[in-house]
RNA sequence: UCCCCGAUAGCUCAGCGGUAGAGCGAGCGGCUGUUAACCGCUAGGUCGUAGGUUCGAAUCCUACUCGGGGAGCCA
């Protein structure tokens, strides 16, 4: 007989018939006469309840399992007198796949805290919450190569490894084969030349620039793979190593760059939304009470879009006490950021044109000469959850943006090429996927929305 | 990296100068359909690590490690 996932199972229409289930023993219940057990396969949050009757040659086995064991079971699907479940497997035969002692299995038929089952994530998949959690993942990751395809970008695949180590988005990982208990010396100095490609490599911390070459001749691309960043940074919101989606797009300007931002948010809450239901209702139940409500604002509302001036305007006059004073020309803080979005407008703000000095060498100036084209989107509980900008495609003005940041132009010579033959405007931003994932999710801490969290001093399994 | 808080049984926590506690989990027994079942009994701990104060430290002090909340950097 073929398996059954319990996925298809419960979406059957009706009972009757013999089924094949295989899956993990969440829990079970035993009296004299009977025994419950719960299984699931991953397919679906909702578990399988097995029935095993006394008459069962396979009952005193069955009345033996504990949480964690692997079982086949074969049976009758039928229609459950019991609340709590459509149908239920009446077992005709079972057998243990492999058992799990329950003496160290630590995973308990109880909720346990995110951080005891960080220290188990090769067990945590296994869990309510991180089952639905990479579900939930995989469906967003699928949401968002839809979005692009159907709009006709190339998905784009841009180095990991990169020599450019000057992007201007933090410290990078140095990556190399030297000795470093013997490292060849030019003088005092490191002799990089005797590394694997012959001068300093590292980890790419964005895939942009290189994003940019493509969007030159494909128009529409898009780069969707890992980042790494070496930031010291401990927080609730930050990674080491990170998903990053970056659109590049060739003939378009901020605005436009400001219409697919809101796009594509609203088509990945739309697919969450729709296909993601069960998984959603866990999450809004034990984890998060508004988040539901929140993806569906995003999926019906207008983003707002207010300039950082109009920002910065709004933040004086609100009457709020912030612990950072606001003013022209600083950054937005955090607290200033959640104001907007949390309590000024209630729903997404699309920041745009902020003073030069905050901003990457890039970034497209704008003909007040004080501010560029960049757009940040803020989002309730998150914060910054993209940040993108129309990039500078003036040759002249480039270099000049170059000078001033301290860039080498000899480095970024190709990233000028792009300016010299054949330029256009065009515009770009990059997405956070863990972050998303942690806003539709409603999980506070990004380290439970990734599989292998890195973070500093830590990179287990 | 900075500020605040925490670390005690497998898990979640209480105890806060005088010989270590609960709930859950686990083990054993019971229970004719259960819903993270229910009832009874049992076992389980060098109180994060290293120093210090004290007649006596889980409890007070210092440092370190790890974790949480917030901030900075950002996505």
């Amino acid at each position: 007989m073929q398996r059954s996932k319990i996925k298809d199972i419960f979406s059957r229409s009706q009972a009757g018939g013999e089924v094949l289930v295989q899956g993990w023993v969440k829990t079970r219940r035993s009296s004299k006469s009977v025994t419950f057990i719960q299984i699931t396969d991953g397919s679906t949050l909702q578990d399988l309840q097995v029935v095993v009757d006394e008459s069962n040659p396979s009952h005193e086995q069955a009345a033996s399992l504990t949480t964690g064991c692997s079982v086949s079971v074969a049976g009758v699907l039928v229609d459950s007198p019991g609340q709590g479940q459509k149908f239920e497997v009446q077992a005709t035969s079972l057998e243990v796949l492999g058992g799990s002692d329950p003496e160290t299995y630590p995973l308990q038929k109880k909720r346990h805290s995110p951080e005891f089952l960080r220290e188990i994530a090769h067990l945590r998949p296994r869990t309510n919450t991180f089952g639905a959690m990479a579900r939930i993942r995989n469906s967003m990751a699928y949401a968002i190569h839809s979005f692009f395809q159907d709009r006709g970008f190339q998905f784009i695949q841009t180095p990991i490894i990169t020599a450019s180590d000057a992007e201007g988005a933090g410290s990078m990982f140095r990556v190399t084969t030297l000795d470093l208990n013997d490292l060849p010396k030019n003088g005092n100095a490191v002799n990089d030349e005797e590394d694997f490609f012959g001068k300093p490599a590292f980890l790419t911390v964005s895939g942009q620039l290189e994003a940019e070459i493509f969007a030159m001749a494909l128009s529409d691309v898009y780069t969707f793979g890992p980042t790494f960043r070496a930031e010291n940074s401990n927080t609730s919101r930050h990674l080491a190593e990170f998903w990053m989606v970056e659109p590049e797009i060739a003939f378009c300007q901020l605005d436009g760059l400001a219409e697919l931002a809101e796009d594509f948010l609203k088509h990945i809450c739309g697919h969450v939304l729709e296909h993601c239901q069960t998984d959603m209702e866990f999450f809004n139940k034990w984890h998060n009470d508004t988040t539901l409500a929140t993806l569906e604002g995003i999926a019906n509302s207008r983003f707002e879009r207010i300039t950082y001036t109009e920002a910065v305007k709004l933040l004086e006059s609100s009457g709020e006490k912030f612990e950072f004073p606001v003013s022209w020309g600083t950054d937005l803080q955090s607290e200033h950021e959640r104001y907007l979005t949390e309590k000024k407008i209630q729903k997404p703000v699309i920041v745009t044109d902020y003073p030069k000095d905050i901003k990457a060498f890039y970034m497209r100036m704008n003909d007040d000469g004080e501010t560029v084209g960049a757009m940040d989107v803020l989002v309730p509980r998150i914060g910054e959850i993209i940040g993108g900008s129309q990039r500078e495609e003036r040759r002249d003005v480039l270099e000049a943006r170059m000078t001033e940041s301290g860039i080498s132009h000899d480095d970024y010579s190709w990233y000028l090429d792009l300016r010299s033959y054949g330029t256009v405007p065009h515009s770009g931003f990059g997405l956070g996927f863990e972050r998303t994932v942690q806003f539709v999710t409603g999980v506070s801490n990004i380290r439970d929305v990734v599989p292998f969290p890195r973070t500093p001093k830590s990179a287990e399994f």
